[in-house]
DNA sequence: ATTTTTTGATTGACCCGTCAATCAAAAAAT
DNA sequence: ATTTTTTGATTGACGGGTCAATCAAAAAAT
């Protein structure tokens, strides 16, 4: 056997390369000759490891996802108390690694990926799902159901806006701005006053 | 001159037809022929009226881009105080024209396009820019600037985070909701307690 | 008759996916 | 240790298909 052990490198290659062309340009119209060009090697290897150009685009997406749900649970074991688990939520989210510009194009793109392909809809619920549960667990700690439902939504929400403007607008929020902005929020909604958190 | 005014029908045509199928589609990657099909004429009659595929997507872009701006300016007019003309703002953001799934898919292509089209980048700018100072002018009425400044990022942040939510998630918001949760938003920010506005 | 509207046919480019063939290292056999 | 065999890694070339854009000419209206 030559080279062995080669192929895990290959496809991790491919997946980053994904990631930066389809950040960079924003979209899913991305040839695989361009992907596999960026990752050094010719478009028929990207096909003999992937299958087809829909399982590259799956995996690229699974890695995302598993990369923020590393970050998130790395985030909430050193978290205490509620309010700690809900801004390590927050954290992750605004992380170097999940706040590049490149990174959030490519889960923009994913998302309206999701719109018309049931199997990237899939993956996305389950994060979306997540997600959601982390937020309202921690919240109903701190909350009535019913308010906790509300904030857990509206910072999800902003969290989503937030990537969205940092994103596509120069000049958007960058990651300290956007973090102060959620947490502010939070405060807001857990009913304290200009400066009267710990 | 025969057939006076076939083109503006044409034009107008062409541009709904855009906007269904890049927001069935979720993406800019629909053909002409498409596109034109769905309008009821050939991919040539397109051609012949817009000159290429890029004039196509820009033409649509302004399309949404004056509607929305013609439905916050008409919101605006019948307005009074500066809490009314932010609640006119959101109001228009989640109508019934503006937060239909497929207007809003259409959006976010969109947002994506611009990422990588300086033509589109140019057209989305304006647009945020006016939204952003709509906001930040009436709430400065409400707030000190810095706050103004941080609430009108909120805001926007979190209207564009509900449209990503409304149209990508099954059982997301509906317009109700996320006026109700925008609503919230404002009324923490500006620091009322529950129920107490008016 | 003239001008606009409309389209069928065509072209060149690009893309996805396949395939046969090559290459190099490990394993087996001697 | 040397040779042979095996097997993963890798690629160039190609087919089927789609798309954007062009063009010449027909249809329709004035």
């Amino acid at each position: 056997m030559p080279r062995i052990g080669a192929e895990p490198l290959r496809r991790q290659s491919l997946i980053d390369a994904a990631i930066a062309t389809i950040g960079e340009q924003g979209s899913l119209d991305v040839s695989v000759k361009r992907i596999a060009g960026r990752a050094g090697m010719s478009p028929a290897l990207a096909f003999h490891y992937f299958g087809d150009k829909d399982e590259i685009i799956l995996a690229t997406m699974r890695h995302l996802l598993r990369e923020f749900s590393r970050q998130v649970t790395e985030g909430l074991k050193h978290a205490d108390g509620p309010r700690g688990r809900v801004e390590a939520v927050i954290e992750a989210s605004f992380g170097a690694d999940q706040f590049a510009r490149t990174t959030i194009a490519a889960w923009l793109v994913f998302y309206l990926h999701a719109y018309s392909s049931p199997p990237a809809a899939r993956l996305l619920g389950i994060y979306t799902r997540r997600l959601r549960s982390n937020l309202v667990d921690a919240l109903r700690q701190l909350l009535p159901v019913a308010e906790a439902a509300v904030a857990a939504e509206t910072l999800a929400a902003i969290i989503d806006g937030l990537y969205v403007r940092h994103a596509l607008r120069t000049g958007g929020p960058d990651a300290g701005k956007a973090i102060r902005i959620c947490r502010t929020c939070l405060d807001r909604h857990l009913g304290l006053a200009e400066g009267e958190r710990a």
